[in-house]
DNA sequence: GGTGAAAGGTCATTAAG
DNA sequence: CTTAATGACCTTTCACC
């Protein structure tokens, strides 16, 4: 017996398609050290046959685990230091949020979130300076809906974002 | 003359670190699009020449303005539904944090900032459910330094991360 | 397992700042 | 004069059947 609920209606989680194994995650972290590698070169060095490699990656790819392999840009190598969360209040707009799709106009806004408490939206958004951030704020302030902003800038990044301790972890968990 | 101070002094960018240029913009808004291409694939759908494309993305992995080409890996498709933004304050403690140090320590900890304002930290943490972001909520509270925790749930991503458009709208800037 | 096709490197030439 | 782009060549390596 697994750490499954013996209700399974209880547990929402697809059952089959949220498993990693070691492999996997082993796979994904060779990847991410070294995004060059072929196949190949990955089969080696995890001591499988390419073939294996292939598979995995495929399911990987198929189940949305791995959601591409796009090249990661630094913002702040473009010059965009600083950077920050813009927690906001709106007016509650029935129907899908005429508000997001204005944020999302804003090349500065990185990423938006509908939240609880007191605010209804979290964003994150990047300048290249303080002045500039000012700049952006005032555009997020100008969509139409938006009633009030609360901007915290982030200092320093002792963690910067990353997925990998995760991904180790899921394995260590056993079948979900 | 360029948009630059002329009191270059006052300006603490790297001057010619920190350009890209259409060509540079449209290399990586590709590789984003269907990131395996090949080298030279992207040579021609770019019209340029294959060692063009390769200098380009030389420079710009050399210039850190692209860090990496690793898989990008969905929490949501491991399990990991729920999305939080905890802030927290800390107990001010010189040199280097060992807080963040031990936030690292945990997985479902994705990143983690020193921010202004009332609190001290902002980190972004994953759980396979509510219930399960109170165990890791509990793991955060038990970090030596962490003297209270506020939990914000992103219900919603309208706008998923990306820099796609910051990207596209650096050359527009024209030369800094 | 074999084969066609890229990747990756170097070079000389040319163009542009 | 410096920097970058180009096309050509080569060898190794990989992806696909």
């Amino acid at each position: 017996m697994n750490n499954l609920s013996s209700f399974p209606w209880q547990n929402p989680v697809n059952l089959y398609s949220m498993t990693i194994d070691d492999l996997d995650a082993r796979l994904i972290a060779l990847l991410t050290a070294e995004p060059r590698l072929g196949v190949l070169e990955c089969s080696r060095r995890l001591g499988v046959a390419r073939g294996t490699v292939q598979a995995r990656l495929d399911r990987l790819v198929a189940r949305g685990v791995v959601t591409g392999f796009g090249p990661d840009v630094s913002p702040a190598a473009l010059g965009y230091d600083v950077t920050a969360f813009v927690t906001m209040e709106i007016r509650q707009i029935a129907g899908h949020d005429p508000v997001a799709d204005r944020l999302a106009r804003i090349p500065e806004v990185l990423e938006v979130h509908t939240i609880t408490g007191d605010s209804d939206l979290l964003c994150r958004v990047v300048a290249r300076t303080n002045a500039d951030l000012q700049r952006v704020i005032d555009q997020i302030v100008d969509v139409h809906g938006v009633l009030r902003t609360n901007s915290i800038i982030a200092l320093d990044t002792p963690v910067p974002y990353r997925v990998l301790p995760l991904v180790a972890d899921v394995p260590r968990h056993g079948v979900r």
